[in-house]
DNA sequence: ATCAAATCCGCAAAAAGTTGCACTAAAATT
DNA sequence: AATTTTAGTGCAACTTTTTGCGGATTTGAT
């Protein structure tokens, strides 16, 4: 890391960090301006003019690579503004400080796209793109649970992450289904079915985020029963007719 | 950089400029004076004409050549072609069931991306998008190494991950790097460093994959040294002369 | 909560750029 | 040949850009 011995052309500057920036991912504003023989000063305005024009992320410190992040493509989302409706939803029972678990699936993911920026918390997930949703928020804390990786679903299985999920003792589990009625959740894949009866056990209160289009839908194997979960939430308004037989003793239908 | 001697008509002066800039890339308007003998005033006004023709680039203080236009904003992958060609030449190194520990950055992600459609394998890694490209591939395993994410870098960290690498014994490791050198291998942030060092010590042998824009960077925070990885793959032909003081006993330049 | 580092803000100095104008010399016109 | 025209150049006054610095403020980590 030599410091560069001609004075540059404010252009060549900016070339040269975003080159930098190409190159390792990240720089700091204290090493560019000690490379470049500039101050800091100018090193932040450069990097500001960069940021401005969408060429790099400016953070505390130094600059990242744009390319670090993770992308979201949500055209290719089914039902979206219904799963956004579900998601805001969702994002109220979460608070400063708590620690949440959180499932896979597009509704969730959305969760995470969605959450306030200025929240404080720690998440809990076992699903590589709802932690890669987590990873652009910038003040929570994600923790990732390891384990052999379903490859359709993108979540990660196995006694490993169930172990791990038996450590834990979260304030609320969020998570998508494949199917509920009035009696129970159900879900098609053993192994994440067995994951997420771990995150439930986990959770002091546990809640199910799912489009109203899969009301009264079963699947072969069980997750829970209904009444072992705290909230029901859909796109539909909470007083919706399309909750008869839902409704009991400790289930909060938003 | 002498002056001229004889007083040159515009024509020429312009030339002149135009000779420069194909040279050096870059001029100076007060650099220009000196040499041509002729005020800055002259100069600026030449380098105006130039640029309105679209000769050169004016920027404040003089001009670069138009070809130097910094063209940043790889909206894809910077480098990809390169990385393409060292993820090509690493994929050789992995054989039917072996035991592969794979690191993040987007040189092992098209690695992750290229690997032949039938191999049957068994893949560790500590990166999202790693394990994201992997998750594509029908016939291998997966196996998340999970552990608190690290935002900008999208991989796991901390003693979680570290103690499951700790039980892991893998044929062959591959990662990139930051930076390295003809002594070592160097990075920048402290957990990062952690879990390539234990990925080093989990595997058999080790291969680091990179660009050779890198090569003779240097970081912080050490990984290892040169010695103790067993390839070193790049875009660059094994014989390369950047390679003069890399070569050492027991250490494979493809 | 506390402390150091990083950032932001304004300012002032230096560097670079702009403009109008005068002067020169070559080119064109009569 | 004499005169007008015109392009080119340098100078000086003024504006804009760039940069570094001191100090107030925010941020992040402990």
């Amino acid at each position: 890391m030599h410091p560069i011995q001609t004075q540059l052309l404010k252009r060549e500057r900016q070339a040269f960090i975003m080159k930098q920036i190409n190159l390792h991912n990240r720089v700091l504003s204290a090493d560019l301006g000690l490379m470049l023989n500039v101050s800091e000063d100018t090193v932040r305005r450069d990097l500001n003019e960069l940021a401005e024009a969408g060429e790099l992320v400016k953070v505390h410190g130094g600059a990242l690579s744009k390319s670090y992040h993770y992308d979201y493509a949500p055209s290719t989302t089914y039902a979206l503004s219904e799963k956004t409706v579900i998601a805001q939803k969702a994002a109220t029972l979460i608070e400063d400080r708590m620690f949440v678990i959180l499932g896979g699936g597009t509704t969730v993911r959305e969760l995470a796209r969605l959450l306030p920026l200025d929240l404080k918390a720690t998440f809990f997930t076992v699903s590589l793109t709802t932690a890669l949703q987590l990873c652009d928020h910038p003040t929570i804390d994600v923790i990732f649970l390891g384990g052999t990786l379903v490859k359709n679903s993108q979540i990660s299985v196995g006694g490993e992450v169930i172990s791990r999920l038996n450590e834990i003792k979260a304030d609320l589990c969020i998570m998508g289904t494949n199917a509920i009625d009035t009696e129970c959740i159900t879900d098609t894949d053993l192994e994440a079915v067995q994951v997420k009866k771990a995150m439930i056990k986990a959770s002091k209160r546990s809640a199910v985020v799912t489009i109203s289009e899969k009301l009264g839908s079963t699947q072969k194997l069980q997750v829970c029963e209904l009444s072992d979960i705290d909230y029901l939430i859909t796109d539909l308004p909470a007083d919706a007719p399309q909750f008869v037989g839902y409704r009991r003793e400790g289930l909060v239908v938003l």
